[in-house]
DNA sequence: GAGATTGTGTAATGGTATAACGTGTGCGAT
DNA sequence: ATCGCACACGTTATACCATTACACAATCTC
């Protein structure tokens, strides 16, 4: 690394894993970059992860628990980064990135309701998107 | 099965599994599960995976994506139970579970917006419980 | 230039979940 | 009554997801 705040110079892995996350239009799990990247020298799993938490960290990725899965940013730089929420298509894979201030005010009330110190919040919706639910 | 419609009426696994849901105060992995019945003639994961999977169906169990494990309903019977909150706390790991009318309608209207067909919602907050943070 | 920090590479392991078999049992329809 | 179906069960093997532990290199700080 050259920089101290230049987050936006990705190492060499690092930057493997945002391009093959960018590439693919859909969610990816960590084996699945793997084999993608074998070509570029990546050969075990513990290089993609490692390059994930600081892409997560970044707020380049999200995480997808329920699928145990990763996408790309929709719109990287863009706060309320950590109250984002999906729609996942469970018949074709799809997600929409939500950013929903409305929801977001929501959650961090319910958890001052509790005095509970809100640090990240998963939302995901599974379900079928527009075009599948219509054919 | 004697019954058809009694769907309280648990097999032998199934009573098995939330027994051991029940007792304990927090959430379980199917492997902690599975240990904890050992004595009681379970063998192997795939036993617990299938008790736990009628179980979530009956609306006895939850499942909590972020943390690959499993509780037993603070409130069953209770509707809305596809649109139950969940948070989790980092430092105890106790879970608090919440049914909120605002939340759910906000996600049925950006499900509704987005022209998606809503199936099921997960949302889990993590952070620090009030015991935790008072700490 | 010694020490701290961060990224990298490799091997081994641990944790989570399902596939693919086959068996047994209750129950309704013929 | 018995055949067929639906469903729970049991077992083995395997697939998939994630981390621990150790060693090396480059860079930043003082």
């Amino acid at each position: 690394m050259q920089h101290h705040h230049a987050s936006e110079a990705l190492t060499k892995n690092q930057a493997l894993v945002m391009g093959a996350l960018s590439d693919a239009d859909g969610p990816l799990s960590a084996y699945t970059i793997l084999d993608r990247l074998r070509d570029d020298g990546l050969r075990a799993p513990l290089q993609v992860y490692r390059a994930l938490d600081k892409l997560v960290e970044f707020g380049l990725v999200h995480r997808l628990e329920s699928l145990n899965a990763f996408v790309a940013c929709r719109h990287p730089g863009c706060d309320g980064h950590q109250f984002t929420a999906f729609m996942i298509c469970d018949e074709c894979g799809s997600v929409i990135e939500i950013a929903d201030t409305a929801l977001a005010r929501r959650l961090t009330g319910l958890a001052q309701d509790a005095s509970f110190i809100l640090e990240k919040s998963t939302v995901e919706l599974r379900g079928l998107c527009a075009a599948c639910s219509a054919a």
